[in-house]
DNA sequence: AAGAGGCTCAACCGCGAAGAA
DNA sequence: GTTCTTCGCGGTTGAGCCTCT
């Protein structure tokens, strides 16, 4: 992938991460977060753009990605998806735990689209006429989401309403979201984490410190900040508290790391 | 066995939105 | 109101793998 951009540019690494690339990425955002994707791999002690370590965390190191072959009742969440909102694959993400935007794009474009086109009669008429429905009920309703006012974004409408009500679908491909098919503990040991974690933001990674971020103020009550890493694990040296600011904790990921599921995050590493 | 062509998916790019200065 | 910064989204690319001939 030999592409010029602004990560070469400023002489940044980019191409296909290494286990080592991952390892201190995993580490650093497991330990203190992604308070700012910019600044996060001169921390982190990477030389890579923020924007690539973003991407990188989100497709593939998340500890709740689900990877492997999609499911008939996935494939059909993410057609109807499709039809009511077109290539609008973060909101279809959302539906469909453990799946990235860019994997669900990338399935759509492989095989669903395909599949689109020999069923071009089915699968078209179903569509417009689900996008018509929702277009009605989004003005019929009111729109209880004031501020998803565009065609095609009523949220209200729910394709998975349709779908969780079908008698054949099964709950069990979302049930199954603890076996992911990267098996981190055999890539990321206690030994090999801690090693990396201690590697990470230490003052030899970065060489002048970004003071500025030292002024900000802590925003408190953030489900994403458990007690331990504020109380034991933050050094203030390596990582001021000032900088914990999560407006989007774990890009809308919010309902897995609170305190619940921080154990369950801790024991995937 | 080997070359060609197709397929998959990780990663990059550019753009727009949102918020801060 | 303007400019700058950061982030996130969707489109696109291309290396590597797979399948076919």
């Amino acid at each position: 992938m030999a592409k010029t951009g602004y990560c070469e540019k400023t002489g940044l690494k980019k191409g296909t991460w290494t286990p080592e690339e991952d390892m201190k990425l995993t580490a650093y955002i497991k330990r203190y977060g992604h308070w700012n994707w910019r600044e996060l791999p001169r921390f982190a002690g990477l030389a890579r753009c923020g924007k690539s370590c973003r991407l990188r965390w989100v497709n593939y190191l998340r500890p709740d990605i689900k990877r492997g072959h999609f499911s008939p009742e996935e494939d059909e969440i993410i057609m109807k998806m499709h039809a009511s909102l077109g290539n609008r694959w973060t909101r279809i993400a959302t539906k469909l735990p453990g799946r990235t935007d860019n994997e669900i794009k990338n399935h759509w474009h492989t095989n669903l689209k395909k599949r689109l086109n020999r069923e071009p009669t089915t699968a078209s008429s179903n569509d417009k006429m689900h996008h018509n429905e929702e277009l009605s009920e989004c003005k019929s309703e009111g729109n209880n989401n004031t501020k998803e006012s565009e065609p095609g974004t009523c949220l209200s409408d729910d394709p998975m309403d349709e779908i969780r009500s079908s008698p054949s679908t099964s709950q069990q491909s979302f049930g199954d979201l603890s076996s992911p098919s990267i098996d981190y503990s055999s890539v990321i040991t206690d030994t090999n984490w801690s090693k990396a974690a201690d590697n990470v933001a230490s003052p030899e990674n970065f060489a002048e410190p970004v003071c500025s971020f030292w002024t900000e103020p802590l925003l408190a009550g953030n489900s994403y900040i458990h007690e331990d890493f504020l109380e034991t694990t933050a050094d203030p040296l390596m990582f001021p508290l000032s900088l914990i600011s999560f407006g989007d904790p774990f890009c809308g990921y919010e309902g897995f790391y609170n305190d619940d599921n921080f154990d369950v995050f801790n024991q995937l590493f």
